[in-house]
RNA sequence: UGUUGAGUGGUGCAAUGGUAAGCAUAUCAGACUUUGAUUCUGAUGAUAUUGGUUCGAGUCCAAUCUCAACGGCCA
């Protein structure tokens, strides 16, 4: 425990405010809004908030910005409570930014008061128009003027729903002429009669964010309110409207957004994506979400760890997709049972064994933990193993199963090739091999090395289970870089299924929940489509230095 | 041509004016292996550029270059 962990600049910040004296305890919180599914985007944000709470001894609430009727749903409130407990999170407070909007309204009013807000009939794109650009300073309008009576009643007039959608909307009176765009009186309410999930019809008004994930933050008393860089220019409103308004000064505290290889992160692609029917649904377990990697047999420690690893600074990143499947593996490595499933089978006789005869083995459930267990496996004349564990020409390197070549069947015996069948069309249907009788493992007195040992299943025994192999749902490695649709950059090939694999009688226990490791095959765990037929995602390829070998071949 | 933020091995994060710029991952090589997995060993590889301050600069200053964010009645 010598090793001190350097801190990430908000811990810094933290740190620091802590040891002035400026809090006792620190107070986070995290703000989706109930617009779409999390992503592992949204985990960095949730380790970071919750993390810093848990190490500081603060608290985080769980704060839902619903302040867009239009776009939100209880669907997406569910699944993200679900998701931040999967993550193995605590909230101290499920809040809604639509509990304050009474007080927002209050808050507004203040503001009106002070002469430092209006209404403005204007249509957007005068507004727009006005506003300027980023190079170029806004131009006041006559709106800006108004008494604050004539402010005041137009306000409540608009609460009341005298006004349709659109036609006026309420401004703080800041400054057209700000460097900062979003200082030229930043819109604060616009009208939409439309439903809210929580609140139902008793609004027609809806704050904009800047006028209510700052001021939600302030009620809450949130010491530290950490999002990420896009918001860096809004930080000046934030905290105008705090000062302004004289409530409690929470602080806003910005750092980069995740951005992963091969995939998108944002939601409204994400939404695209299973609108358009690239993907089932936003737990397809090719989605870079939450629930989809859930889904796919991802561990929450696992996540966890790598939002760990990817650290918190300012900087624009781009992290290596393998990444997170290094720490997936760590985990999964630890945990899961070893198993043999062949997805590509090619049939093997005993030439030597015994017809009808049936010896079983026990086999390691787990080489990697301390008390080990085992699990039995049956051995008969018949079996099968992996089509490209035999190659007729072997090359060079090559030490699995070949003509006359030797390999040992894991925990059980050494085989060796002594003949090929071969259908009218060339195609090897069978291969016949003799084994050897001393080599039976546990007890092996034959002396013989083999460098190859191979996964194996006896054809007798086998159950026939459904396999989906995923691989990166993108095929170019910076998605947001490209030129064009982000559609265009789809892998066509993101998905294979195997709809007949053969797997080891214990597999057809397979529990729900329990991580698997297929024998030189990958990490899988059982879908949730799993009916009569059991059907197992592959969470995460093994490493695999063959295949990398043979591609420097081609 | 504006404002703001950011530039350290391929990638990500450290080094808070003071050793040979560290850690992880990736890559390459080797050892071990009844998983070409795991584990272990070693290696390659970086301070955007140019000046300046200083005994000493990745760190401070200046200029330049590059990248990103900002012109929704989205968040």
């Amino acid at each position: 425990m010598s090793e001190e962990k350097s801190l990430n600049f908000i811990e810094e910040i933290v740190e620091e405010d802590l040891k002035a004296g400026k809090y006792k305890t620190i107070l986070t919180r995290f703000p989706p809004e109930p617009n779409g599914y999390l992503h592992i985007g949204h985990a960095k944000s949730i380790c970071l908030n919750f993390g810093l709470a848990k190490k500081y001894g603060g608290a985080t609430n769980l704060r839902f910005d619903d302040t867009n009727p239009v776009k939100e749903e209880t669907e997406y409130v569910d699944s993200i409570k679900e998701d931040v407990q999967w993550l193995g999170f605590n909230w101290a407070n499920e809040f809604y930014a639509s509990d304050y909007f009474e007080q927002l309204y209050q808050f507004a009013v203040t503001l009106i008061q002070k002469g430092l807000a209006y209404v403005d009939d204007s249509s957007s794109e005068a507004i727009a128009e006005q506003k300027g650009t980023p190079t170029q300073p806004g131009v006041e309008n006559e709106f800006r003027n108004r008494t604050i009576e004539e402010n005041l009643q137009l306000f409540a007039e608009m609460r009341a729903g005298k006004y349709t959608d659109g036609e006026k909307v309420l401004r703080a009176k800041i400054d057209m002429a700000a460097s900062n765009m979003h200082m030229r009186d930043p819109l604060l309410y616009r009208i939409k009669h439309a439903h809210h999930h929580r609140t139902g019809d008793a609004w027609c008004i809806y704050p904009m964010y800047d006028f209510a994930h700052g001021q939600s933050d302030s009620i809450e008393k949130i010491t530290h309110s950490i999002c990420t860089l896009e918001f860096v220019p809004h930080r000046e409103l934030y905290d105008w409207l705090i000062e302004k308004l004289e409530i409690f000064p929470s602080r806003q505290y910005e750092f980069a957004r995740l951005n992963m290889t091969y995939t998108v992160m944002s939601k409204r692609k994400l939404l695209q994506l299973v609108n358009e029917g690239h993907v089932t649904g936003w737990d397809d377990p090719r989605m870079p979400t939450i629930s989809a990697f859930r889904r796919r047999g991802f561990t929450p420690e696992s996540i966890r760890e790598f939002c760990d690893r990817i650290g918190v600074a300012k900087r624009d990143n781009l992290i290596d997709f393998g990444l997170l499947e290094f720490c997936l593996r760590e985990q999964l490595n630890k945990i899961a049972l070893r198993r043999m499933v062949v997805f590509d089978p090619l049939k093997v006789v005993i030439t030597n064994y015994e017809e009808g005869k049936t010896e079983m083995f026990a086999s390691e459930d787990n080489p990697e933990v301390e008390v080990k267990t085992y699990r039995d496996v049956p051995f008969c004349k018949e079996l099968y193993i992996e089509r490209d564990d035999f190659m007729e020409v072997p090359s060079k390197k090559y030490f699995r199963l070949a003509p006359g070549a030797m390999v040992r069947l894991k925990s059980a015996y050494i085989i060796k090739c002594d003949a090929i069948v071969k259908d009218d069309t060339g195609n090897i249907t069978e291969v016949q091999c003799s084994y050897i009788p001393e080599s039976k493992s546990g007890n092996d007195t034959s002396e013989i090395k083999v460098k190859g040992t191979l996964h194996w299943v006896s054809a007798l025994h086998a159950v026939p289970v459904e396999v989906r192999l995923y691989d990166r749902l993108f095929k170019s490695e910076n998605v947001g870089a490209e030129e064009g649709d982000f559609k265009d950059y789809i892998n066509p090939d993101s998905l294979q299924v195997i709809e007949n694999a053969y797997a080891e009688p214990a597999l057809h226990e397979a529990k729900f929940n329990e991580r698997y490791q297929f024998l030189r095959k990958g990490y899988f765990s059982t879908d949730k489509d799993t009916s009569s037929k059991i059907v197992f995602n592959r969470t995460v390829t093994l490493k695999d230095t063959w295949a990398k070998e043979q591609k420097k071949g081609e």
